[in-house]
DNA sequence: CTAATGGACAACAGTGATGTTGATTTATGC
DNA sequence: GCATAAATCAACATCACTGTTGTCCATTAG
C-alpha cells in the first residue's frame, strides 16, 4: 500500500489537466451537484489540497470544466474561435455543421451530458459561447433564400442542439459497441437533415395545420416582427 | 420562536403530498444529486423523521417524485393511462399531441427540468412510460401515409421531446412574465409543427443533400429494415 | 372513557465533504 | 551548489446530511 508513498512529480500544468480530466469524468457521471472535490482528487490520484491549490473552490472547478467542454465543442463544430470572424456568411454550410455536430456528439457522449447538465443548472444558458454561435449561424442561414420561410430561430436552435446532444446520451446508455455508435451518429445526422429538408408530416395531408401555420406566421415569428409585449 | 411548538395535525396522505411537493421544488432547483432530505423536510415544514417515515430513503423519495412527474406528463399529453389502449390508431392526432406537449411544457417548466435531469441520470431512459408512449405514437404515425418516408422514429422522438422540454427551461430562465410565457408556448408548438410540415431547408436548393438522403434511406432507417449489425 | 395504534417529532452517532493551515519536497534562478 | 519560491501533501476543525431510536400525542376502536 505504498501508492501514496511516491510524491507526484512537479508539473502544475499537467496536474491541472489531470484534475480537470477527473472532474469531467465525474461530472459526466453524477452531474454538477453530485460531484465532490474529494472524489475528483482521488480519481485524479492527487491530494485534495493540491486540487484546492489549482481551483479555489468546488464551484470554480465545475465552472472551469464547463468552460473546457464548451470550448471543445465550439472548436469541433465551428473551428477556431479566433478565425471565425473572417469567414463569409455564404460559407456556412448548414449540412456540414449538422454533420460535425452529430459526429462530435456521438464521439463524446460524456461531454454532451456535461454540457446539458450545465445548461440545466445555469441561470443564463444563452450566455454559452457555443450556443450563441450556433444560434447566430442558424439566424444567418434563416436569412438566406436557401431557408424556408418563417423559421423561429430561437426555438429551432433549442430543438436541434438539445436533440443532437441528448441523443448520444440516450443511445450510449444502452452500452453499444463502437461500430453501432458510428451508426447511431449517422442516424442522428441523417434524421436531422431529413427533418430539415422534408419535415415529418406530408403538408398536403394536413390542410388545417397548414392554415394555422400560415395565419400564425406573422404574429409568432420573432425574427420578423419583434414587437414588444 | 414558538413556531416548532405547534405539532402538525395528523393527516398522513396530506403530509406525504406536502413532502412530495417540496421534493419537486428542490429537485427542479438542484437536480437529483443536489437534493437533501433535510432541505425537503424543512421546506415542507415537516420533521425530518416524518419524511423518513413516509419514504424509507433519499433514493426512494427521488424515485417517487420522478414517477409522479412522469405520470403527470403522461396524463397531460396522452390522457388517462387506463383508457389509452382503447383508442384507435387513426385518432392519434400528431398536431394535438404536439400542442398539448408544448402547452404542458411551458406551464410546468420545473417539471420539465426534473424530467430531463432524471432522464440524464437514469441508466435506462427509455424505460420511462411517458417516453415509450410518445415514441410508440410517433411510430404509429410514421406508419401511416400521412407521414413522410424514411422517418427515424427513435431519433425524431428524442429531438421532439428534448426540444419541447428544454425550451421552457431555457425560456423560463429569463424570468418572463405570464403573458410572454404563453407566447413562448405558442412559439414552440408553432415551430415544431412548422418544422414537421416543411422542414427548415428548401429541398430544391440542396440537391447534394437530397442525393445523400435518398441513398442513405434504406441502410440507416431502422424502422424499415432493422437488419442486425 | 380508555387503550392502543401509529404519525409526528427530537436527539444521537456515524460518515463524508469542505476549505484551511502548515509541513515537506522539488524545480529553478543566481 | 544553494537559496528561494512554488507545488504537493497530511492533518484539522467545521459543518451538513443520513439513517436510527425512543418519546409524545392525536386519532379511533372497543
Amino acid at each position: 500500500m505504498t501508492q501514496t508513498r511516491t510524491r507526484r512529480s512537479r508539473d502544475p500544468a499537467a496536474t491541472r489537466e489531470v484534475i480537470l480530466e477527473a472532474a469531467r469524468a465525474l461530472l459526466a457521471k453524477d452531474g454538477p451537484e453530485g460531484i465532490s472535490l474529494s472524489e475528483v482528487a482521488t480519481l485524479a490520484g492527487v491530494n485534495r489540497g493540491t486540487a484546492y491549490q489549482h481551483f479555489e473552490t468546488r464551484e470554480k472547478l465545475i465552472e472551469a470544466t464547463a468552460e473546457w467542454v464548451s470550448d471543445r465543442m465550439f472548436r469541433a463544430v465551428f473551428g477556431d474561435p479566433e478565425t471565425i470572424g473572417e469567414r463569409r456568411v455564404e460559407q456556412v454550410d448548414i449540412a456540414d455543421t449538422t454533420d460535425r455536430l452529430a459526429i462530435f456528439a456521438m464521439e463524446n457522449p460524456e461531454l454532451c451530458r456535461i454540457w446539458l447538465l450545465q445548461l440545466l443548472a445555469s441561470p443564463d444558458p444563452m450566455a454559452d459561447p457555443f450556443w450563441r454561435e450556433y444560434e447566430g449561424s442558424l439566424q444567418r442561414f434563416a436569412e438566406t433564400d436557401m431557408a424556408e420561410d418563417g423559421i423561429d430561430v430561437e426555438v429551432l436552435s433549442v430543438m436541434m442542439l438539445s436533440g443532437a446532444f441528448l441523443w448520444p446520451v440516450w443511445a450510449q446508455s444502452h452500452g453499444r459497441p463502437d461500430q453501432e455508435r458510428r451508426d447511431l451518429a449517422r442516424r442522428v445526422a441523417q434524421e436531422s437533415l431529413r427533418l430539415c429538408m422534408y419535415g415529418s408530416m406530408r403538408a398536403d395531408r394536413f390542410p388545417g395545420i397548414a392554415d394555422r401555420l400560415r395565419k400564425g406566421l406573422t404574429p409568432t415569428a420573432p425574427s420578423s416582427s419583434p414587437k414588444k409585449e
